[in-house]
DNA sequence: GCAGAGCATGGAATCGATTACATGGATGTC
DNA sequence: GACATCCATGTAATCGATTCCATGCTCTGC
């Protein structure tokens, strides 16, 4: 593969004009200008990047380490994610953590060892040592969607509060009382989150939620699976299983179906995280959407403001609640999106 | 951030030295190697991967251009090329090229530059003369899923022909005789073949396959949408939709439900690619299943192969029929996976 | 006509690693 | 005891770019 004196050679110039010329130097004659451009075309060269980046120190390159790849919810996020990061010149590079600590700490290393001019972490766990001292040293860092309490990093998320408490009175008002969780990891702060958001708006309903309705999880469909299926087996089952992300939710709807029971009929289902599927399963499912092309955006944006100097700001923008059939309500006929407006319409921070 | 310099100060020993330790030299003594390690500890020092990369002319790193990060096949493939890579000493980089060919040869530069080792493509088109440059210039690479006819290039796939011809049985034998198809862009392998080979088993059954029958798709939802709708309009529309891929099948469905039509009564739905969200939806989802991860294993394996001096060789295995509901076949009451066998049982190359 | 400014250019240092080659000391062989 | 081997180590070249600094040239202004 050619290289910048090939070019120079080929040029008749010095490799320091031929980086003139590739980096929109003023300084270089017209004539040197078209002549290293010739060259450029003729042997095909591209700068090489990994040379370039070990001495500007600068990859321009992201890292984005996310939990679960086969989430379609953190799929769409990458995706948003990709499409700002190239918008502002970088390119990003995915970590998947499969939901376990120690493959997160496997692609944050990864990625540091590559110099990565930033990284974007949705994290597992309640932070290993390796991204605690990464943040401490003054890596550019952003969490998404998740984050760490207690560490110095700007926040990008949804607060799903309001729209728990929208559910809850959703299902209230449907008649439910007996209403279950399937949390996420406790270390992980949507896992805690979600089911403080449950128990309180259920506290204002007057209704308890007691431990054996408080399944754990692990946000993967089969944890959904096994701890729906220890719900069904109480003498007194819940209602309602709500799950706190829409992998645990497919595998509630798998548990339930195995024991022939329906949805909502025998037991309603509810799940956070909105996806595509979620219109099209028997029953469509109510849940709790994100703005997840906004989140990912925003969390762009502020890592590149902190890489650039610029002083990043945390985000929140607010989840809203998309009633479908899956609850109980009667279907509001075959309109495609299905969307009917919150039942209480808050603004939050 | 620590250098190898450094390292070598606070050891009181050559960087040549370090160099020797990190990399399991023999020729080092006790001595040098505990002062050493203890440095490296002290200093918390990482190796500059970008230098590293920059003197072996190696970045151990495999570039994945795949056509649609939100289609879910492709994001179990990544997944699965990422594990094999990981296992073999690889990372991965994903370029989601989003079914457009401009994206994608962005992303195919964009790894060229950085000096991957070895470049994965599910090809979005015919070929780039960038792609055609790289793969002549010898570039390691292994096509997947899709391939560049044409192009001495190892190709991982599958071969959907048999099942085809299965899924062409079972809408025979459920009495279905305007079968109709939509099709992937025809300039992608997958796209063409998949039509192909139901026609071929079409014509086995006397059906002919009508232009007005075969709806030109993208690969995405919303072409999915607006090729049904553009069925539904026919003077005469098919019994049976066949979207060759779950996207489009997903589209099929929205249309399909926005008439307020119900599957499989007034029309017939089989998708090519299965996925999990196909046992729930309503109703359940004939389909096409491919061997995914078994497809990113091997792909990986080819290209390591070819990087490491090896032969390489293309790898291909068969798909397999899953009937579901969406085409008429009374319910196999409630089992999970539901996957009757295939009807007739044929083997592939 | 000359000083000073400004421009185009090249030489060489640099980034952080790896590695060929040189060196000096210890060990082994006959 | 002389010489060859082998081992541990250091020096310096190298990978492919960027960029500081020096140089020589052309203008400009007085």
């Amino acid at each position: 593969m050619a290289s910048i004196k090939d070019v120079a050679a080929a040029a008749g110039v010095s490799v320091a004009t031929v980086s003139r010329v590739l980096n929109a130097h003023p300084s270089v004659s017209a004539d040197a200008r078209t002549r290293v451009l010739a060259a450029v075309e003729a042997l095909g060269y591209r700068p090489n990047a990994v040379a370039r980046s070990l001495r500007t120190d600068q990859t321009h390159t992201l890292g984005l380490v996310i939990s679960d790849v086969l989430n379609p919810y953190f799929t769409e996020l990458a995706r948003s994610v990709e499409e700002e990061a190239r918008a502002l010149g970088y390119s990003v590079i995915i970590g998947n953590a499969d939901e376990r600590p120690d493959l997160q700490d496997h692609h944050v290393r990864n990625l540091l060892d590559r110099r990565i001019d930033g990284l974007l972490v949705s994290p597992t766990d309640g932070g290993s040592p390796l991204m605690l001292d990464a943040a401490r040293a003054g890596t550019p860092m952003v969490f998404v969607d998740r984050w760490i309490p207690g560490v110095d990093v700007p926040v990008v998320r949804a607060d799903g509060r309001a729209a728990v408490r929208d559910l809850v009175a959703h299902l209230y008002g449907l008649g439910h009382r007996r209403l279950a969780i399937i949390a996420g990891p406790a270390a992980t702060t949507t896992g805690s989150e979600r089911v403080e958001a449950f128990r309180e708006a259920m506290a204002e309903y007057g209704m308890p939620l007691p431990d054996a309705y408080t399944g754990q999880g692990d946000f993967q469909a089969e944890s959904g699976r096994r701890v729906t299926e220890g719900f069904l087996d109480l003498p007194r089952p819940p209602e309602v299983v709500f799950a706190a992300d829409n992998l645990m939710a497919l595998g509630a709807l798998d548990a339930v179906r195995a024991r022939g029971l329906r949805v909502p009929d025998d037991i309603a289902l509810a799940a956070f995280d909105d996806i595509p599927w979620f219109v099209h399963t028997d029953p469509p499912v109510t849940a709790i959407a994100q703005p997840t092309g906004e989140l990912g955006r925003a969390a762009v944006r502020a890592l590149v403001d902190r890489i650039e100097g610029r002083v990043p700001r945390s985000v929140t923008l607010p989840a809203r609640l998309v009633v479908r059939r899956s609850c109980g309500e009667p279907a509001p006929a075959a309109a495609p999106p299905a969307q009917s407006p919150s039942p209480v319409q808050r603004s939050t921070s």
